[in-house]
DNA sequence: ATGTTCTGTCAAAGCGCTTTGGACGATACG
DNA sequence: CGTATCGTCCAAAGCGCTTTGACAGAACAT
């Protein structure tokens, strides 16, 4: 069922049919009623190709998800993102497209999408250190919000982006922990490269520094944040000579790999050892207890999804606005996780009964 | 840049540089040769909209992804599946569209998606019992691909799917348990109407039955599975008057948790407690150590999305094809979280220690 | 009565592509 | 040499929609 059929059976012109679909006001009220019944009647939707070469919009955003072809890796934090993004995009009637690309095929792939009229607007994921999208997305000339900031450039003006403040957050975890009078603090971060964990990383020295302590580079590392990476990276800490008495990890499953590093060795969380984690609040990993397993700097990247997505959608309503910034504190929530740097003998302890 | 304006460059007609890109033999090669030169030289690129509607195929296809009202959960194994759907899209030049839809939105969904035309197939996710979408996706005439089958109409001919034979590999699963002196085995599976769940509870009873071992109800519990629903399913059967001795779980996820209910009584995984899970090898779970920690039932759900992906192209090409079917077995690995039952007395002490 | 403004409708153009049905030389064949 | 065939190319129609510009007819003012 089409609009020429729709309109031969209404005995009425196809302006007229448009016309009263679509809301517009030279159409009485009574052919409008009767034009909605047949429509409905005929479960009859606009083509949404012919409607786009129409009108030149396509009603559509994109997502291109970056996938490492070293890693071979999908952040499970797209997974509830995209869930945010994709509630706002049903409520305003946009389709999402997803492009899961590699490396290689990145450029192309904005190049394609642009060119091909493809979609509206764009969403960016995982900004990085010396990313070449963002000059690349601005010489393309179409609307795109990135979720993070791309290094360097955040203060400049230029594009619009939504963040957790990672540096302040970071900080004030390694300040917490420093409080309660740790001074060996370990960072499980993830990929070097990654925006987040360049300024994740910024915030952890910040409060050592800050607080006169020194930046041990054996108490950091930055990787894929898998499980079996957290309770790697843990287990050789806590075992060699000098081990952290806390970690901070950027992720939830991280923490888990953490914490079965620590009571692999008979160590007792938040006794012996402390543990902050990041928390992305994914659907998979929402605990049901009321307090919290983890204390942890919570920022719901599903939230962010939702954010994201309608920022998007205002900035290609009007293409002419200023770039829009949002930077989203993270919520500190105080778990079972920590607590008092234990007393300076209790490695021998540790260390003899492993 | 578009066909009008590149072809008026080249002084040749749009028939001619439109068949000169598409390939057609009507165009000499020198012409050929001369129409790619340009085209590369513009950037052109024929737009998606205009050749869509022109040909009548939109080379989209559409993965509308449940996300239960109740539970407002992503299946992380979407990330992983979409991951390889869409690598078998980019090199057959599709793009992919993706709905995540709740319940009450969802025949909605897959009815306009089909009506408004803005897609040439659907990949169906998570068939569950009393799943209204089979006979939905048959009156709207759109090609579709199932990832599973649709409980009760397996067998039945009438529409593609791919699926791993769940019931044989939990049969499988199980009997092996039994096989190394286990009698008391618990499940803690995925939620109870979705299909997967519904088969693999059918293989565990199977090899119950064959065993002549009773089927224990309060061993067996569905739920949306989270490390969290992992580690309380678990924590409570160990901390009952007859606890088992061994875990059958869903999912990787799900293990950890009941991993760690197992080490929080000072259990040994493997020794005192056995745990077989499925395991979908999402990327973020995956393992660096040679030998597996969980024994597993491997079935890589990224490959899933590859094959479907195909089967879906392949159905879209020929619409006259017979239905394709799929089904895959899982591979099982012994890793390190199996061993033989305890002696009956292990269970005495352990709950003394606890 | 005449001109003016609305109201409600329509025919037709256009969005950017593919594709049908020729046209026009050049070549091959009888 | 006339005719059939082939290789290249083109003009124009059409995909299903929106939107421009025009046009009757009713309503209003003069």
């Amino acid at each position: 069922m089409n609009l020429r059929e729709l309109s031969k059976t209404l005995g009425l012109s196809q302006t007229t049919v448009s016309r009263a679909l679509n809301g517009y006001p030279e159409v009485s009220e009574a052919t409008r009623k009767r034009v909605e019944a047949a429509a409905l009647r005929h479960d009859y939707r606009p083509n949404t190709r012919a409607k786009s070469l129409a009108t030149g919009r396509t009603m559509t955003i994109a997502h291109v998800i970056p996938m490492s072809t070293k890693h071979e890796m999908v952040n499970p934090v797209f997974a509830d993102f995209i869930a945010g993004a994709g509630e706002t995009y049903q409520k305003a009637g946009y389709d999402m497209l997803l492009s899961v690309v590699s490396d290689p095929e990145e450029a192309n792939a904005y190049r394609g999408l642009a060119a091909r009229n493809t979609v509206d607007g764009m969403i960016v994921h995982a900004p990085r250190a010396e990313d070449p999208r963002l000059a690349l997305l601005r010489k393309l000339d179409v609307p795109f919000v990135v979720h993070g900031r791309f290094p360097g450039v955040d203060e400049g003006d230029g594009y619009s982006w939504l963040d957790t403040n990672n540096r302040r957050g970071f900080e004030r975890a390694t300040s917490f922990l420093i409080d309660l009078g740790h001074r060996r603090i370990a960072l499980i971060n993830g990929l070097p490269e990654l925006d987040f964990a360049i300024r994740r990383e910024d915030g952890y020295r910040r409060a050592l520094d800050a607080a006169g302590l020194p930046f041990d580079p054996a108490l950091v590392r930055g990787d894929e944040m898998t499980e079996f990476y957290g309770h790697d990276a843990a287990a050789e800490m806590l075992d060699a000579p000098d081990p952290p008495t806390a970690f901070l990890t950027s992720s939830m499953i991280v923490a888990m790999g953490v914490r079965r590093a620590i009571q692999d060795r008979g160590l007792a969380l938040g006794r012996d050892v402390s543990v902050i984690t990041h928390d992305d609040d994914l659907s998979y990993f929402r605990t049901s207890t009321p307090e919290p397993t983890f204390t942890a700097l919570h920022s719901s990247v599903r939230d962010h999804g939702r954010k994201c997505a309608q920022m998007l959608i205002d900035l290609i309503a009007d293409r002419t606005r200023a770039p829009m910034r949002e930077l989203l504190e993270a919520d500190f929530l105080v778990g079972r996780s920590t607590g008092p740097a234990p007393a300076a003998d209790w490695r021998i302890t540790a260390t003899q009964r492993d």
